[in-house]
DNA sequence: CGTGCAATTGATCCATTTCAAGGGCCGTGG
DNA sequence: CCACGGCCCTTGAAATGGATCAATTGCACG
């Protein structure tokens, strides 16, 4: 296996997966033994699920976001979820038989993909593991639920409110200098995600830039105080779960083992 | 055990994960012997679990209604999904360290607990359990995802959905008649689960009556042409993966096994 | 026979959508 | 090197779906 494919995966791993237990070496050299060691490309506005087609294998994002998303019957987009660098595409729904949301690359994507049956075995040989990996998709089922209470909230709120929660998420893995980080994000894209139109996205983007919200421009999003910016759009953290939870020798949260 | 408990749980059972693969007596046995036989009572408006408290056991709704949500910051209220007998509480969210959301019952309740250990050892002895309670989960899953995409729409729409889901998840486990079922939800609540204000619900009731699309009186509604509701809201039942889909000998869906 | 909550109605307000058009940026091809 | 097309961002004006505020009615229940 390509040698810069084990240190992106184990970066990568070790960072989004160790926010819930530290992993060992042991552990690190199991987890990049899932893929078979080639890194897969995506362009842009391409589908890396479409809806309807139940995927093949599990897909790692190394590099790059992506989003669920349901296309309307009037044509409209409504984002479900963003997919960021660290996260999995399909731990939610491999079970059932079809996907009905597609998954498109938001920027130039790269990838891993990891066939079920191996992390199957990775979860028996490795029981820990398999409580980081229910955990991580029961966070993105908890993100989910977030999503539903941004959509009751006013158009401010719900922009801010995302941004907040990238922001936590990007540094999480690493991806976000002091205050700032990439932002590859069209207004388009961002009314898919907070269920408003680009003209209300446009305007209201102007109105935190009026409040020193926020500064956007070229792809990159400043936050000069994100303190500030949670308070004002009622951002709670909680719900990304992304502080170390798992105790490492003591009690386990009652019914982790369930689904490991 | 009481013969009365055996006897609602095994019904409830059969119809409910019966709907994904049909459970043969000495599986219903063991289902049945999952709760200590004491049937629990509730009465309507009381929480099942409140926002920050961890369940201490999995809850199987035997009879009435309860949903999931949110109590925002100004005192609203989002529902976050609606929990109907044979759905239970909290397979979701088991192994995060607090529920970021509660559960009430909109209705009496009466309900039994299902310890986590005795699931987990149900589960080892009977895989194809294990995958139907899987199953059952990502259920629950994607109707959140549903939620969100109807959140976009119309309030026409959204009562319209939510009227259609009902209907087919009652009907699952036998709770309907032919184009009419107990309705307990208050106008308040109903906007609470669609996102919209009580009086806006009261008047979009009222066009739907008025385009005979609904007779809702006395707790009970009535859908006299479901398949027009359905066209007219642009309802899909996909999301709910309702019809058995796992194969009982033949090839399981790639993944299947991870998480049971 | 009040008390309280659910349903209803009316009037007004406002956030967001819709429609329409112009401007900037960038890559591509002539 | 410049012209062109395409996408994104921006702006304006008008329309509207739904929220808000404020009563009133109806109904079940102690």
């Amino acid at each position: 296996m390509a040698y810069t494919v084990v240190m992106a995966m184990n970066e990568i791993w070790g960072r989004r997966l160790g926010n819930f237990l530290s992993l060992d070496p042991d552990e690190l050299g199991a987890l990049s033994r899932l893929s078979d060691g080639r890194v897969r490309r995506m362009s842009a506005r391409m589908d890396l699920v479409r809806e309807g087609e139940p995927p093949q294998a599990l897909r790692l994002i190394l590099s790059g976001w992506a989003c669920r998303y349901r296309t309307l019957e009037d044509g409209r987009r409504q984002n479900l979820s963003i997919l960021l660098p660290g996260d999995l595409c399909d731990l939610h729904d491999d079970v059932l038989p079809a996907t009905d949301h597609a998954i498109g690359a938001l920027t130039p994507l790269q990838f891993v993909e990891i066939p079920f049956d191996k992390l199957e075995r990775l979860i028996e040989s490795h029981p820990r593991l398999g409580r980081a990996f229910t955990w991580h998709m029961l966070t993105g089922v908890s993100a989910q639920r977030e999503w539903i209470v941004n959509l009751s909230r006013s158009s401010l709120e719900r922009l801010g409110n995302l941004f907040c929660e990238l922001y936590y998420r990007l540094r999480a893995v690493g991806l976000t200098e002091r205050d700032h980080f990439d932002f590859p994000m069209t207004q388009i894209e961002l009314a898919g995600a907070t269920g408003l139109t680009s003209v209300h996205v446009n305007r209201t983007l102007q109105e935190m830039r009026a409040n020193q919200l926020i500064v956007l421009k070229n792809r990159r999003l400043v936050i000069p105080d994100i303190a500030a910016l949670e308070h004002l759009v009622l951002f709670s953290r909680a719900f990304l779960h992304l502080d170390k939870g798992m105790t490492e020798t003591g009690r386990v949260p009652a019914g982790a083992m369930l689904l490991s």
